[in-house]
DNA sequence: AGTTTAAGATGATGGATATCATCTAAGGGA
DNA sequence: TCCCTTAGATGATATCCATCATCTTAAACT
């Protein structure tokens, strides 16, 4: 049966949406295209009138994914003037991140995939990461914007290494250890020095 | 045929060193069971003589491949007794390791994967990433005990999320700015207080 | 209103993959 | 030397999955 241009439209969207939280929970390759059809509502056969390819649906996925991520975060910021960073690191780091994989960052989710993955995925992702780091140096104290940036860069992989550490791990005092260190270690690198 | 003893162990050890470099490459899922006992010079069907099942062997080569990490980390800090840390984020956060994932951090190359992972493997995996922690914390410098121990978890949960960035990224430029950045950073926490 | 168009359903298809069953021949203990 | 054990080879099986072909039907355009 045929339906509305904004019918297919919304569709669309709800594949896409479902897929961004899929992928970061179970991996590209965890994540079939019938099931993830069907769980949206719909069967295997119209994913083909929607998207070029699995791989198509995985650049948009992430796309879609990371540039959620950066709007999060410039949410947080907008909501704590003065404390942006540390707001966006305590939530980066709290064990409710850590616990959901589905709507959270996507580079712990999914990096190591994401550097195995398409030209076109990588690419959007890395225009991702580049946002993220232009915003969080913007909320950074810092005399140069160079100091800035460099600041920017070592909390956001620390958060990150954290997040990927802390998931990893089967000990959760060890993982509850992990989070908090990165925490104080991304408060000092925000602090005015 | 047969095969004797020794030689089936050695079968067996070949299988698992090359299964520990393939999933850092490829992931999991990308490295089947039948390519890899080809490439060990073998065919598919041996393979459950010597393991269980793939997760068995999953859990296997990453317990192998951690414990290298842990000991080419304590040779390096044996080769460089008053810099160990310094040697040893150089070497992680270097463009060749960041190139060639292979035989580098387990965390960086498949921690997410891990965090999916059988129990086992999520086992061998902690008790690797603790070994390696107190390693690093008998390296780094601190008034405490503590300090120590968390200027260590600061500095890898850097390193690994350095490399994953790193390896994301497709902008080479970036790419090195993230290592460059991470690597003066690493070096401020081993620096003494 | 009639015709065209395209989203989605249904149902292949071909390839890959983990695992199992069976066969073999040589090692290792008697 | 003989027998039993077992690593590995060969081949089968069952499942899963991405993708394609075809059909249906209602929307969109004339």
């Amino acid at each position: 049966m045929k339906v509305s241009r904004q019918q297919a439209g919304e569709n669309r969207v709800r594949v896409l949406n479902l897929a961004s939280r899929r992928f970061r929970e179970r991996g590209f390759q965890g994540v079939s295209v019938a099931d993830l059809m069907q769980e949206a509502g719909l069967t295997h056969g119209g994913f083909y009138k929607q998207f070029e390819s699995k791989e198509d649906l995985i650049a948009q996925a992430c796309a879609l994914a990371i540039s959620d991520n950066l709007e999060a975060y410039k949410q947080l910021a907008a909501r704590n003037r003065r404390r942006a960073v540390k707001a966006i690191a305590t939530e980066l780091l709290s064990a409710i991140h850590r616990d959901d994989p589905a709507e959270g960052c996507v580079i712990a989710a999914l990096g190591a995939e994401v550097s195995r993955a398409d030209p076109a995925t990588r690419h959007q992702v890395t225009n991702g990461i580049n946002d993220i780091l232009d915003l969080l140096a913007g909320l950074m104290p810092g005399r140069s914007e160079k100091e800035a940036r460099q600041k920017a860069v070592a909390a956001y992989t620390t958060i990150i290494g954290a997040i990927l550490l802390a998931r990893a791990v089967d000990d959760p005092k060890m993982s509850d250890e992990i989070l908090k260190t990165a925490r104080t270690s991304v408060m000092a690198m925000a602090a005015v020095s």
